[in-house]
DNA sequence: TTCTACTCACGAACACCGTTCGCGTCAAGT
DNA sequence: ACTTGACGCGAACGGTGTTCGTGAGTAGAA
């Protein structure tokens, strides 16, 4: 037995350096997660991770390879609470809407993490790839062919990831409300500044604007796009 | 006449400093904007502009109270390029697809300030205001009663923000060559390793999905979308 | 003309970020 | 018991937005 370290030296760390290896990809994806469903994506950086985990930003490069990495790890655990129906012909555009719904929930529930889906071209993570097929599947049952359920699924999943990243703004912290009123205050004065008529329209209809109705707002584009879709198969 | 500066004194600065004052907002975000177009919206930061300026960071926070600022007035900007058609109810659907159309040219011009549109959660800005009362104006002229418009117009600028966003990213530098095709492959590989029958929709819909398709995938949602409003119109 | 007052310019610093290099420590193999 | 090698990670690099304090220069008053 080597001789014990001698006790004026403090013992090598503040934590005890367990066996072989504390960290894995997992305990990593896992910490990270915590920490973006409690503060949002913005909170998320290495330095941060790394200190929750005890330890330097370093150390997390052994098991993931950059940021971006880390990211779309993150995206999947998210990606990965959404369920997957049998598609019902009979349904098919309810069906769709409610893929959409629950991808919009899965990704509200961490906030910001739809900015990553933005920010990586084509995500080619297991669920994402698996939302995509998904989606394919439930339009191709409504009768689509194989290119327009392809656009169609671009374009629902573009709008998303949209809503859920715009969603994820409003309900979290992003821009306070101090902030917030200060600048409605603003655009009503800018618009009162100008001719009364110059915006008619805007000025009547800010209050369908706010936050309560970003779900209306979510059901109503999803209906006139389905609505068009349908239109196109019945022709 | 104040007596010159001693000639063995360097003159003040390497540049002359103008009688009072060279710096000024239009000048910030004129200079911000050259970058903006050559290299895109992430090349812009306040030390860059600052750098184009000959002088520091600091001096731009008198004529911009802070980056975010500065990206939107960047935004309106590029907005101040888009034209303002008359409403005409016989074409209106057509009048609501071009709009986007303007819209997103004048975003790609200066890649990724779409980017910018997204970080701000309602837009302020004369310009900003300015599109929105005019696809508000082209929809009521439709038919759309107040409400309708202003969800339809929602969703509509909503995607023109996504799809802005993603078509900066196709053409500009944001992710290079080498890594996109390394993607590609992995995708494909990783499809592969599955049962032959878990993604067959993905696995044949993939040669839709690319930089050549993005017009088509533009004009499929706008034609559905624009469609299910017509329907709505109709009933 | 001289002195003061005030505005604008901006160098330096702060607190973050992602990422890399290389050293020290520990555990297992010989 | 000694060597070897992998792992952990402190420190540093170059980047970001932002603030503070100082100094330079002009304009106005005496």
């Amino acid at each position: 037995m080597t001789a014990p370290p001698p006790p004026w030296r403090r013992t090598p760390s503040p934590r005890r350096r367990a066996a072989k290896q504390m960290l894995s990809q997992e305990l990593i994806v896992k910490t990270a997660l915590e920490i973006l469903a409690a503060e949002g994506i913005d909170a998320v950086s290495m330095r941060r991770v790394a200190q929750q985990l005890e330890t330097g930003p370093a150390s997390l490069y052994a098991y993931v390879a950059n940021k971006e990495e880390l990211d779309e790890l993150l995206l999947d655990a998210a990606l990965s609470e959404v369920p997957c129906p049998e598609p019902n012909p009979q349904r098919w555009t309810e069906q769709v809407k409610e893929q959409v719904r629950h991808q919009i929930r899965a990704m509200v529930a961490y906030p910001g993490i739809a900015k990553v889906a933005w920010q990586t071209p084509i995500p080619v993570t297991p669920n994402s790839l698996r939302q995509g097929e998904v989606m394919l599947q439930l339009l191709r049952a409504g009768g689509l062919d194989l290119q327009q359920a392809m656009f169609a699924s671009d374009a629902l999943s573009t709008y998303t990831k949209a809503f859920a990243y715009e969603a994820s703004g409003w309900t979290f912290g992003d821009y306070d409300p101090e902030k917030m009123s200060e600048r409605e205050r603003q655009m009503a004065d800018y618009m009162r500044s100008l001719p009364a008529s110059a915006f008619p329209n805007l000025l009547q209809a800010g209050e369908f604007f706010n936050a309560d109705t970003s779900q209306a707002r979510l059901e109503f584009a999803l209906e006139a796009f389905v609505a068009g879709l349908a239109a196109m198969v019945r022709k």
